[in-house]
DNA sequence: AATGAATGAGGATTCATTCAT
DNA sequence: CATGAATGAATCCTCATTCAT
């Protein structure tokens, strides 16, 4: 029972990220994710509470996902090289992701102010970002980093990859993502670098 | 009559940009919007095809405002001073359109993506940036700044100041926006300048 | 004044005639008539008090051709002679304005019953019939007819008369109209006369 | 299940011809019908998928029942007598179903040509006129009819009988229905006998 | 008289959610 | 637990008509 309900759960968490990324939230049929899913539309209430709730699991789902691997990259790397590692895997798992990546885009704008709170989106972010801040916090102590603001550093390197992901597949950037993203590191990580470093 | 005209209309985008604001796009009522505006719902059509195309042109004309601002501030200045300037006037537009701010961010995912197009609201951020990364072209050539990829640049700088002014709404941020702009112009603009200047 | 009065408001009909017929009474707009008499919508208003009213008058319009047609072909002719000469006109006249005749199917039925009478369109029918059914009479009277009733011996004929037009243009009928008439004269005609004449 | 499915449906299309009958198909509301058949709105929508079809099912069914008696009165007659009892059956049925009568003299015109063809109204009226055809065929090859056009007879036959009826309750004839019957099968029928018979 | 901008009532339809089986 | 039929609230948009100019 246990087991069959995980897949059941994992099905439709399955189901609506492809409803979603597809038709978007509000063009995104509970019946459709249910057929999907090969269980009732009954059966998804059983999980989740409301299609907003749903649609943000699929959110928190995907967030862990990105979550993990940027602790993994970064891990046991000196700052400079967690902050490169982190541009890195963030790029790269965006463009793994395309499908995925509008989803995120629209994440902000689509669930009504009210339950986003419920959700929970915003929390995840910041205590996501507190954790990439620790890398810069670091940096600062060592010496290698300016005495910039470890969280303004971070919003600020998150919100550009996030733009030029966005540029990329809008077609504004004609760059290659790697060449994208060597460009950042020069923009970004050597403003935060202490200079004649 | 044509005054009359202009008028309504007027009063139709501010009522709505009200309206839209507080409520999102889907729970705005254009009864509502009519209703404030002092118009008749049919009137509203007489200027606008439908509830999108009127959001769309809600948008339009506020991106048009900063687009202005941010065209003075940066007249006749020296790169790293328009960049500055750029930084600052962005930052405070969004400081001052708090409610306008959440539209924006709201943009990229409420509309139906075949409007969006025919709305050209990509479009004009990218002739917007293109402006922009004209200031970083002459800061290159005239060897102040590094030979990074101007676009990149500016994406960077645009992804930043949305994130940060975000984070700082979110209650994310405790600095106050003076500091944050600070913190981004040392972090992104020492990134971009040539060093040892 | 009065000429270029009787001017718009033949305009207006000439073009409510083609819209109707094109559009049929919902999908006929006002705004498009008037563009087409080349007047403004307010002034259709001077002449009839309202849509419904523009269609009947459009449709009493053509059954006065249809009537003064009849009325002209029947004049002098001996009853027999007569009634063919009817079917004959009535047909051909069908043929001709095949745009109209789909407005004259739809009559009976797009207005609402309760404006109906106020049109009077069955009044006129009534009074059309009722011109036709003499000569049925006097056939009666000259012993060239059988003695059924007038009245319905004349519903029959335009019954089967719109019937068979109806299914002409259906296509349910291959044969020509030529070969139609023909044959509704043998059937209707023969048996109104006395038999062995 | 099934059952309790066919009671909705059956009570949703007696609802919708009570309400269209009295409304006409533009004053009928669906809410109304759905109130009448005590069911929920978009239980309608679970069998029709719009107004129109709902219309138009109301309608076939009618349309089916006058088929099914016709044929019941028609069989195993000799010719003559087939037209007699189809006369007969017709306008009794009519008569039996006054309220059915104006919503059938509305079919022509109150649903939009594309749908017409989607719900093959015309094409039953084909077929069910094809079949009376066949009568008047046997007549002929038996010699008791006249070498006229089977179909044209027919139409004619339908056109009377329709515009007799709807003569009489618009009150234009004072004859009973009985009387009305009468003359009808003196005219039409002694015109398609063969004289002399 | 003519205009045509403004009005605003009105209703089909959708689909998330429920709950009887 | 699972089902999926039934629910019914909720709203954009149209367009005949009006009336100030």
């Amino acid at each position: 029972m246990a087991l069959k309900e995980r897949i059941s759960k994992e099905a439709i968490l399955e189901a609506a990220e492809k409803v979603f990324s597809e038709k978007g939230f509000h063009d995104a049929k509970m019946y459709k994710i249910a057929e999907i899913a090969n269980v009732s539309v009954g059966s998804i209430y059983r999980f989740f509470d409301s299609k907003e709730e749903l649609y943000s699991n699929v959110l928190k789902r995907k967030l862990e996902k990105l979550e993990k691997k940027v602790k993994r990259a970064v891990k046991g790397k000196e700052p400079e090289e967690a902050l490169k590692a982190y541009i890195e895997t963030a790029t790269k798992f965006f463009k793994e992701e395309e499908r995925f990546f509008s989803l995120f885009l629209k994440e902000v704008s689509t669930i009504a102010e009210a339950d986003k709170e419920r959700f929970n989106i915003s929390k995840w972010y910041e205590k996501y970002l507190k954790g990439l801040s620790k890398i810069v916090e670091r940096g600062i102590e060592s010496g290698v980093f300016k005495e910039v603001d470890p969280k303004v550093a971070v919003f600020t390197l998150s919100g550009a990859i996030r733009n030029l992901i966005y540029a990329k597949f809008r077609g504004m950037l004609k760059l290659s993502l790697e060449e994208i993203k060597d460009n950042l590191v020069e923009i970004v990580l050597s403003g935060i670098k202490k200079e004649g470093d």
